[in-house]
DNA sequence: ATTCATGCAAAGGGTTTGCAGGAAA
DNA sequence: TTTCCTGCAAACCCTTTGCATGAAT
């Protein structure tokens, strides 16, 4: 038995994860993104290229591809937002108008993790969300 | 016309914040209480002494209650949590199990306050929340 | 006496799921 | 050819809301 055949026998057992043009689109349009959509704004968008896409679709790889930490999910005012950019920043959430923004400042996380993992508390940490809240410049200006 | 007068015609303009054996009972039980219960949790435990309350009455204390800054709410897995502590600390969530549990870390909300001031993005923050995801006690062990 | 809060039930709305057909591998 | 993925629609489920009644001030 060649290993070849074994693996193809092996792919058919394990769940093999497919290509498809959906799941291409999708991927490539929040990585080409500096916002933070929702499934809904990513669906109306991929509307353009792929018109018969379904809502459905888009949940579905979109959360197929957060648990293999190919993007960030995270919920903001009971709604699942989603972020092409892994790379350790926190998010800022404004409280009056909802906007988020980013923050790329890799030391906050950095000493988060290194301070949990030196106290000891019974948790295995693999990492670390940082958001803050209060206002953008706009409601800030807006307030005074 | 005399100033109690004035305040008492200013109160009735103004929303008046009623106490009332719900919201007092409920406030109780996320004081006296070291988990992060959802609402339907609370429900359930206030229902043992008050058989009559609604969830929607559960609901809409919470959320006037997390809206003036005396308990904190916060989602996990779709779901809002409660939390009664409202000091400087974090929370760590199962990504198996989603057992929420707390840090008290106060220097690491700190520093991530301090950083962000000093940083120059155009965000004015109120407040940082920090989950760690990973795995809890349990879980860890189950998977080795 | 006023008006805010409650309870009930129904609506809301984002997300998930069942199923049949279609596309990767 | 097999198995996964898609599209559609319906189901889900937590949360919110409208309305009449009751309670707090």
């Amino acid at each position: 038995m060649s290993i070849c055949l074994l693996i193809t026998i092996l792919n058919k057992k394990m769940g093999v994860i497919r290509q498809t043009v959906q799941k291409t689109r999708i991927l490539e349009f929040l990585k080409g993104v500096k916002t933070h959509p929702t499934a809904e704004i990513i669906y109306k968008n991929i509307k353009k290229n792929i018109p018969t896409i379904s809502l459905a679709t888009v949940y579905r790889n979109l959360n197929s591809l957060a648990d293999r930490n190919e993007i960030f999910k995270f919920e903001v005012n009971n709604e699942f937002h989603f972020d092409g950019d892994i790379s350790n920043h926190q998010h800022c959430i404004c409280k009056n108008c909802g906007k988020i923004s980013d923050v790329f400042q890799d030391n906050i996380s950095k000493y988060a993790m290194k301070k949990i993992s030196l106290s000891k508390n019974k948790f295995y940490p693999e990492k670390v969300n940082i958001f803050y809240s209060g206002l953008c410049k706009k409601c800030k200006r807006g307030k005074k």
